[in-house]
Order: C-alpha cells, then sequence, then structure tokens
DNA sequence: ACCAAATACTTGGACGTCAAAGTATTCGGA
DNA sequence: TCCGAATACTTTGACGTCCAAGTATTTGGT
C-alpha cells in the first residue's frame, strides 16, 4: 500500500519539469486534500461504532454547546458552513435515530429547530470522547505544526470570508 | 453569509468550556476540513469552463508526466491515492469525454492501461493554466504558511503511512 | 392593505467517494 | 500440473455534498 516514496513530492517534481507554474500553491492544495482525506478515514472510523459520522457529530455538538439545546436549521447550516440541503439530510438521519427532534418556531413559522434530545446529548459525549482518544484523526502531527496549520488556515479563511 | 466571528475559534472556546479535551487537535482537523472546502470549491469553479474537476485533471495531469502517457488503472489509483472504483468512474468519464481511451495490457489480461489522447493532454494543459491562475485555491496564504502547511501535513502522513 | 422580494427549509438530480461483492486472470507452492 | 491465493478491474449500493427549483411564510415599500 506505502509507496516507496512521496508521491506529493513525486508529482511536485512533475510539475517543475513540465514547467507549469504555482509548484507550492500545487503543493500546498494537494497536502490539504489528501490531509483531508486522511483525517476523514480516522474520524468515520472513530465514530462508527458510536454510529455517527463528523457532519452528524458536529450537529450534536453544536447543540450541546447552546443553552436550550436547541437551533434553527438555517443557523446550523452557517455555523458549520455547510449547505441548508445538506442540513436537512444530516438533521433527518438524526431525528431517525432519536438523538434530535424538530420543533416549528413558535412565531415564525417558516423557522424549524432542530432540538438535542436526552440521548442526542449522551450521544455527543461518547462522539467527543471517541475523537479525543484519536486526538481527532492529527495523530502524527505535532503540536508545533498543528498550530502552524491552524494560522496558516486562519489567513486562508480570512481571505475566502468566513469571518470578519 | 460572512460571520461576525470565527466559527472555528468559537467552536474551540465551546469545547474548552466543555471540558471535551484535544482542543488544538480538534482546531486542526476542523481548519483541515473547512480549508479542504474552500480548495474544492475554488478549484472546481476554475476547472469548470475546461469541464474538468479536479480529480479528472489530476488523472490526465498525471498522465501527461508519463514517457508514454499510459499507466494501468491501478497504478493511477496508487499514485493519487483513491479506491479503484473511484478510478474507474473518472477514467470512465474521461473516456466519454475523449480525452482518455482504455487499452488492454499486452501480456496481462487482468491489467487496462489509461492512455492519454492528444486532446487529453491539451486539455490538462488548459486545466494546468487555469488552475496556476487562481493559485491552487490557496490564495491568501502566505509562501511561509504554505510551507509551513506542507511540512506540517508531511508528518501527518508520514505517520499515516503514506510513503516508506 | 397589497404584492413583489426576501427568507427558511425541503425535494430531486448530478456527482464523487468508499466498501463489498463479482468476474477474470495470473501466481506460486505442493 | 493443479488449485487455492493474490491481483486487477468493474459493478452495485449506501452516503454525503452541492445546486437548482419548489413550497410556505414573512417583510417591506407603496
Amino acid at each position: 500500500m506505502a509507496l516507496e516514496f512521496d508521491p506529493i513530492e513525486e508529482a511536485a517534481e512533475n510539475w517543475r519539469s513540465a514547467g507549469w507554474g504555482a509548484v507550492d500553491a500545487m503543493t500546498a492544495a494537494t497536502s490539504i486534500t489528501r490531509a483531508h482525506q486522511i483525517l476523514t478515514g480516522r474520524i468515520d472510523a472513530a465514530l462508527a461504532p458510536v454510529s455517527l459520522n463528523f457532519s452528524r457529530f458536529e450537529v450534536l455538538a453544536l447543540l450541546s454547546f447552546t443553552k436550550e439545546g436547541r437551533l434553527p436549521l438555517g443557523k446550523v447550516g452557517d455555523r458549520l458552513q455547510v449547505h441548508p440541503a445538506s442540513v436537512t439530510n444530516t438533521v433527518n438521519r438524526l431525528e431517525a435515530d432519536g438523538y434530535v427532534r424538530r420543533e416549528p418556531h413558535p412565531t415564525d413559522r417558516r423557522t424549524t429547530f432542530a432540538v438535542l434530545t436526552a440521548a442526542g446529548r449522551r450521544r455527543a459525549e461518547r462522539g467527543a470522547a471517541a475523537l479525543a482518544d484519536i486526538d481527532f484523526g492529527v495523530a502524527g502531527m505535532g503540536g508545533r505544526s498543528r498550530a502552524a496549520t491552524n494560522k496558516a488556515i486562519h489567513e486562508l479563511r480570512s481571505a475566502a470570508g468566513d469571518f470578519v
């Protein structure tokens, strides 16, 4: 499975040879893509025994941080930065599993709340423990590297307009 | 769309308050996830006019770096680190668009080559130009940050057994 | 008060990814 | 030589994501 060489380094060499430019940018983009792939694999594996995946866990965690364990679906999408359709999908599944339930907004009938159930709150805690156990998938990355990554990506997110 | 605060920083605070631990790891994982989302969006948008996406472009680029513009499907998967089924899928699409064609291996009938066509080679070059134009999606990230990210993720990939 | 525009969510469709199973072929030890 | 194990790819199916369109409701300007 493991190659004898670093495939990203190899790609960078080829890129240079072809005179294609933006090599460091290409390397950064490819690295992030691969990192994401590694993390997703590890995280989903760690959450599977708790019958969650990262998206579902994120919703439960977000809800558990609110005062009342409830949030309009739209807010969930804003906070987690995912498409409204994805929120609907994720909440459907959480609701089917009994971790969340939908409730109408008392005055604005367009709005629906996702409300954490007791089971959902327990599930969020078990998920958090499972993720902490595997260091959120970044095992192998030193503390200094994590900080550097966070800082670098903070620049990217800022430039992308994630926040003011 | 843009929030008034950094949602990842917010999550870290909540995490800390809840006493959930591994906060820096959580932040790193979340950052990488978000970075990937930003890059994917930008890259796919840049490649759309060339009627490619990142996966398809990667295959064309990889083939164009080989001596004869051909590689067994399995090797493609190894190099790009994607599932065999994804390679089949991607090559199907490239073949339908006339950028690649399948050819049988002369001696091992289990093996199939993906062979770059002339149109495919041109398309790879246009794709590379389009990506260089947008700095592979990492615009906003300084050179120092890109290098730091590459180094940090190199650690992660190494620990994950990506190469020897 | 009215009605077009904005907002909130859901639905349906196109894709991409991976896992598991299926088919074909080659390898390697008894 | 034979046959089980390994290899290479495809197929099928479960998911997750986004976009575009559709429904319902509320806002806001006249």
